[in-house]
DNA sequence: GATGAATGAGTGTTCATTCAT
DNA sequence: AATGAATGAACACTCATTCAT
């Protein structure tokens, strides 16, 4: 890689950087070119020049983005500990990116956008059907659930507890984190309280 | 009540109801005065000269809104039935309004209209800590989960019980319902499969 | 005059005076139809069943105005009195309606109004030439000064000294509108000090 | 300089132009940004690159405008010449003016354009107090007149002399010019015929 | 390759005026 | 006769996108 390529490279993150500081922080639809371009340290111009649209410039960030994610749960998923612990974990790497996910979660308007959130979500249930057959193959998911059903309730799980861990206005934040945790696993009715396989 | 201001309230039912519809479908920020106008069959002038600006709009058409839910709810909540039909039948309510929640629930943009949703949430939380109250009482719910906890945990829950019921490529609906209304009660592990409480 | 032309003479004075006070306060532009209904506690629809159009009222109310106004200046004329005292009687009487004299004066816009604003000058003009002539009978005006410079110059310096005497930002009125006098009848290179007529 | 700022000064100064010649011929509240706009050959979008607002362009107009005013007036004051042959000057490159002069004079209204106004006219009251500290230095004007008077008196009467000169229908320019002049100098009762100073 | 500059197509909002009651 | 209500025609301003340098 010559000098060239390597600045063009730089700048790519730069103006990803900015797009996703700027879309966690007021949503796709708040923010234009020229705020990305300013803050990315470069001309609205050059983002044309890379990307052709706006949309395209989100649908690449976004790429960039749920690929490198995927790679840090995938690593995590098949580490040698216990699943909840690998729960745990995950839920933590969650929370850094909670703003930017609930951005992004419940966006089905006009902006063609929505049909590439479709593929970052396809990713993102691959990993869940893994994580799902783990939890059953060890024990902590009763077999008789859907998988489909369970895929729903872990994302939405994994953001309520990544947005306790991220609320900074929270102060019981490991013992509320610890009863989420245990919403998780054993529900509302509690009938057990330190959680161990069932099986 | 004279013509005069009967027709004026079936206007503003139309403009409530396109408002309502367009955010429904395309969320907050797609939508322009124009196309509201033409969908409640009035002017754009009619809507400033009722509403003053287009956030207004929003602000009276959520505030009409939740009312009329809140109501709803707080008519199902001290009927005379266990508290587990309640609860579906608050769900089911729900699922009519889940594509409009979606939209509502997650922005938290530089719009205006933020400021307002604010006060819907803790409409909506006054009522949820009702049903949380009752649960208690009637021993549905582990006495020892804090109420700021299961506030966050229910409203979560219905959303995704609600989407699964609005889910129209949904085939298993009753089924699936099921499980997710099992994985409320009793989690991840399933300890028990029929409900009666625990007390 | 019966009941009802007396409430309908009644309503176009409202109109008359909610008009005048806002063109005073705000010039011609900047004020609605609006607020002058609001103001003067009519509908809008009132003043178009009056009046027809916006310009309509106001060339209307001009009309009004000025003819009250050269009443009244025509009655000090033809009074028993100095040149000097006349001059000042009516200088005080502009006072109150500077501002109002300052937003009409200077407007030569698109507005329709403009054409009218034409007849109020020559009436004002009339008025003023008369002034002139009763000035240069009584040995105050040089008589080699034309006519047409004379009232040009009339007009600008009531404006002035009327403008003086309204300032209530201004500590030394008394002084200072006697100094303007005294510039209006000697000039800047004030040869005289106390006026008595020249002839 | 490059080319790219040679090409937007150009274009400024079109701007500048039109709106200057636009605001003379209809006045502040008559003209729109497209107007501006196409006299000047620019997109509206353009004009607001520059300038941000309708308002930030008068300003910007106002300030350039009143600047180079003031420069030549410096030049006019600073040279060798006779004090009423400096005043003759400064009044024939106010005639130039005058349509302008009587545009910006006027305006109190809610534009916000007047708050900056209010800037112009004190750059112009520092110039005509350097005249006035001239003229009576110079033994033209009496020094018993009280400086905050004369300003207001040799702004008006500019403006009353440059509007002859300025006023197309008028066929005796000359005789009336020296006419008012001469009231300027020695006021209506004319006790000196020609001037020179009375020190 | 990077960018300063320019713009067309909207968008929220105002307001004189009309119309049905 | 009086007015509540409705609207068409503007207008200030924004922003994704293009283009000449």
């Amino acid at each position: 890689m010559n000098g060239f390529e390597e600045r063009t490279k730089k700048k790519i993150k730069q103006i990803f950087s900015a797009s996703f500081d700027l879309v966690a922080e007021y949503g796709f639809n708040k923010i234009n070119v020229q705020e990305i371009a300013t803050r990315a340290n470069v001309s609205p111009a050059t983002i044309y020049n890379y990307f052709g649209t706006k949309d395209n410039l989100f649908k690449s960030m976004l790429n960039d983005w749920i690929d490198s994610k995927i790679y840090e749960y995938e690593t995590i998923l098949t580490s040698d500990q216990s699943f909840e612990v690998k729960i745990k974990e995950i839920i933590t790497m969650e929370a850094d990116n909670i703003q930017f996910l609930n951005r992004i979660n419940k966006i089905k308007d006009r902006s063609p956008v929505h049909s590439f959130l479709v593929s970052v979500e396809e990713k993102l249930e691959v990993f869940f059907q893994k994580l799902v057959d783990t939890g059953k193959m060890e024990g902590y998911i009763s077999k008789h659930l859907s998988d489909r059903v369970l895929l729903t309730h872990f994302q939405l799980f994994f953001h309520e507890i990544a947005h306790h861990i991220n609320d900074h206005t929270n102060q019981n934040k490991e013992e509320e984190t610890s009863q989420l945790l245990q919403l998780f696993f054993y529900g509302l009715s509690s009938c057990k309280l330190s959680g161990s396989p069932s099986s």
